[in-house]
DNA sequence: TATCTGTTATACTAAACTTATCACAGAAAA
DNA sequence: TTTTCTGTGATAAGTTTAGTATAACAGATA
């Protein structure tokens, strides 16, 4: 998978780095029980500090999207806590809609985003 | 309106600031037109520096919430530009449905979350 | 043995966040 | 007119975070 960050955004590379590995999972492009590149290769290979790529890993083990092997390195693990992973969107969708709705976004609108976002999602993970 | 913020958060006081502001928007706690505490009021309420509310309220702006008034401070002056309202969220609605669909968050359940969101800022809009 | 892995520690720069003053111009009210 | 409120600007300083740069260590593997 090709990780691309922008180096001229606000958003920290370590976020862009968690950020675009979980697309990644979500595209299947990460497969269960896959192994990330080591924290020194990925480091190289984007042209960053291996200690950020790190981070993003321990972050990532601590949202429980990987977990971390002292062999192998960071291995695709979901961690399927779904009652936490439900309040966390509740919460992280709560900011967003708030936003929407001051700009006069409806409801539909919303369904109609989140079902185009879906569907992305799905064609890319065959 | 009651603007709390929480010390302890990762996220920074002048983005708590703006995200309440814009809930209470959203829930019509403040409505189109209506004036915002003067910078230096409202930093005193909260116990926090006047340039800190003035960030808020300067981002508030810049992001089409509300306009800023020599005389009378921020009003609520919503800038309509849906297009660009839509595009945002996609962006944001993105990361949060990536993170959802890892899980195991069907799309169901988060249209589902949407429409308790939606009901609950409707409810509080009366 | 050589090489790969994650881990830890330290040091440093740069940027962001927050606080702290001081001062100014414009508007409004006493 | 004077006082008091508004936002704005400049400047300084403290704290935290982000990121880089090295170095070293232990465990696993070839």
């Amino acid at each position: 998978m090709i990780i691309e960050i922008d180096f001229n955004s606000d958003e920290a590379i370590y976020s862009q780095l968690c950020n675009q590995i979980i697309l990644g999972i979500a595209t299947s492009q990460f497969r269960e029980g896959e192994q990330l590149p080591s924290v020194r290769q990925l480091a190289e290979t984007i042209g960053i500090n291996m200690h950020t790529v790190n981070k993003a890993y321990s972050i990532l083990q601590q949202d429980g999207f990987v977990k971390i092997d002292r062999r192998r390195g960071a291995i695709i693990a979901i961690d399927f806590d779904k009652l936490q992973a439900l309040k966390e969107a509740k919460g992280e969708l709560a900011v967003v809609l708030a936003r929407a709705i001051c700009k006069g976004i409806g409801r539909d609108e919303i369904h109609s985003l989140i079902d185009q976002l879906y569907d992305n999602y799905e064609r890319n993970s065959q």
